[in-house]
DNA sequence: CTGAAAGCGCTAACAT
DNA sequence: ATGTTAGCGCTTTCAG
């Protein structure tokens, strides 16, 4: 049988005592509300004998927190995503919060729909990697003095929390390294958007390019045709049209691994020919034949950032005098065989 | 300003009628409460009209119930477990359940404290992939009539709803394709686990290298070994000692890469002359070269089946009456050309 | 120093 | 056919 939990009641009840006697004891008010030591030991005595534990939906629905944040991802399943929930699960939890992960496949329907979901009340904070046209949301929740915090992107002009990394300055290190290393015909391959990171990225790809005096050769691909899987059509037919590239960036991990697919299919001797770089870091690449020089993401510093910025808010009672805080980290350009000048 | 939710109660004074009937009709009890088709329409109007969401919080203190899942496995950050959970994470969805993921790091203290965590309130089921010494902990959950699955590995004795794989037959067909193509030397590269899913997996590799009449060739590696990092040097000191090797057979997918990286170290022809097979899939063995064989979970009908085990236990009163189910999947072992024939 | 009691929003047994 | 109300377990104001 399903044993009750014992409540607080019971545990006046069991104490001959008040209830609310108790419930100061266990927040840690009993100082303040002057509760004699030997009261409180006992009662923390038997707390503890009982292996008491509150109920944490009562406590919720009189307190209106509920120790739980969401966690919106792009895709769980995505490499870099699962690793950052990995060890923004073990920050949370150290502060007593619980996550819940859940992935809005870059759509804004799927995005606003979750967020309504975890309707207002019952989460504390928000972590959203937020899809193309869900300002307004973000705006409101913003507004409603919600805890929030944009990841890996933001919206140009809207004031909110964000940690995101110098995607420019990253993208224009990995071309500029490639460039060092003696490539000519670099070309970029990203996806059709104006989300931020991907404008950084472009850009920092674009300003290396023209400060060295070569010739961009960019291919974006439409988000929702990398949805239905035809990424490495696109990038197989620009690659056909473009028989005088020597080396790629990928602006993103899938990328890479299409683009990947794409030059063993056509040839496994263009992957070593070629120069390659992608961004994000995957533990593959290092085991890769030839190791593929990446963009590698602080996933520890992000998180702790995350944490840094959402604990405060979650403390406050009113945040809305609070300045948003705008975070960015630096990468790390790991540099693997792929990138190196060829000897030919 | 937050604007406070509009509750129940609201409605029912906007109405003026009681919060009974509100409830009643948001329930989708109004026929069977006899409520006028009228006021049912009026009601639900106005509900949709203001976009009522009522707080779940509430709802949860009222019914026990949290419309929320536990879904613990070893390391969310594991492709295989990432994927999984993405595609656990929509059929939930769709049935109006949440899901909190979590990892237990296969650590018995970090599973007890989680499940203790998600104290048998708060949460309306379980799904876990248990470390080894947690039966006891399960088996409590069990009594208790907390609805609770195990997945991808189950204690042998203990009955409890469970959703496996048939890894002996799995790694049986893994090791007979190595075979038939062959190769005579075939190592198993495991953990040293008695783990379900382990003990299958060795017990598969053992009977068809023994129908074959061919020598086992075993390296097991203490769990906390791996996860200090050390894997690598075991495989590097077992490779060294057993030179004659010409295929292997990795039990997981961290063990897959880590073999890939000691074999990528020490001579990178080693790749293409050894027979290699991986348990479990990853998107980027399909672009290795050579690409490499795999064993591939039913990640969707593993996701599936899980849901459909779980809805009727969430759906019951009492469980203590239904019998446990024990679902064994199939997996495709997927061929590419790491384990086909070596021309020499 | 301690206790009684209100009330968070909801459901459902009971009343009318 | 609809309303009144108790109570889920907790926090906290107010009273003693």
């Amino acid at each position: 049988m399903k044993k009750k939990p014992v409540s607080i009641r019971n545990i006046a009840e069991e104490l001959k005592i008040s209830v609310t006697t108790v419930s100061f004891v266990l927040n840690g008010k009993a100082k303040e509300k002057h509760i004699s030591k030997e009261l409180t030991k006992k009662v923390l005595d038997y707390a503890k004998l009982i292996n008491y534990r509150p109920n944490q939906v009562a406590q919720s629905l009189r307190t209106g927190k509920s120790k739980l944040l969401v966690f919106m991802v792009e895709d769980i399943s995505n490499n870099f995503f699962s690793q950052l929930a990995r060890i923004f699960e073990d920050i949370a939890y150290e502060k007593g919060y619980k996550v819940i992960f859940c992935s809005n496949e870059n759509d804004d329907d799927k995005a606003n729909e979750l967020i309504t979901l975890f309707s207002f009340r019952q989460v504390d904070g928000f972590i959203i990697v937020p899809s193309p046209g869900i300002r307004d949301t973000i705006e409101n929740l913003v507004k409603d003095n919600i805890p929030v915090i944009l990841l890996d992107r933001f919206y140009e002009g809207l004031d909110c929390n964000s940690v995101v990394i110098d995607n420019e300055q990253a993208s224009f290190d990995a071309t500029q390294h490639l460039i060092d290393n003696k490539f000519k015909n670099i070309c970029f391959i990203s996806t059709a958007s104006d989300q931020s990171q991907m404008y950084g990225r472009l850009h920092g790809y674009e300003k290396a390019v023209e400060v060295n005096g070569l010739e961009p050769h960019i291919l974006q691909i439409p988000f929702n045709e990398i949805i239905k899987g035809k990424g490495k059509e696109y990038i197989k037919k620009f690659f056909e049209q473009n028989k005088d590239l020597d080396a790629v960036f990928f602006s993103t991990n899938y990328l890479a691994q299409s683009g990947l697919e794409v030059l063993k299919e056509t040839n496994q001797n263009l992957i070593k020919d070629l120069g390659l770089i992608a961004f994000d870091d995957n533990d593959m690449f290092k085991i890769y034949d030839p190791t593929i020089t990446s963009v590698a993401q602080p996933l520890v510093e992000i998180s702790t950032k995350l944490m840094e910025v959402m604990l405060p808010l979650l403390k406050k009672k009113d945040i809305s005098e609070t300045t948003h805080q705008k975070i960015v980290l630096k990468t790390e350009l790991i540099i693997r065989e792929s990138s190196l000048v060829k000897q030919k």
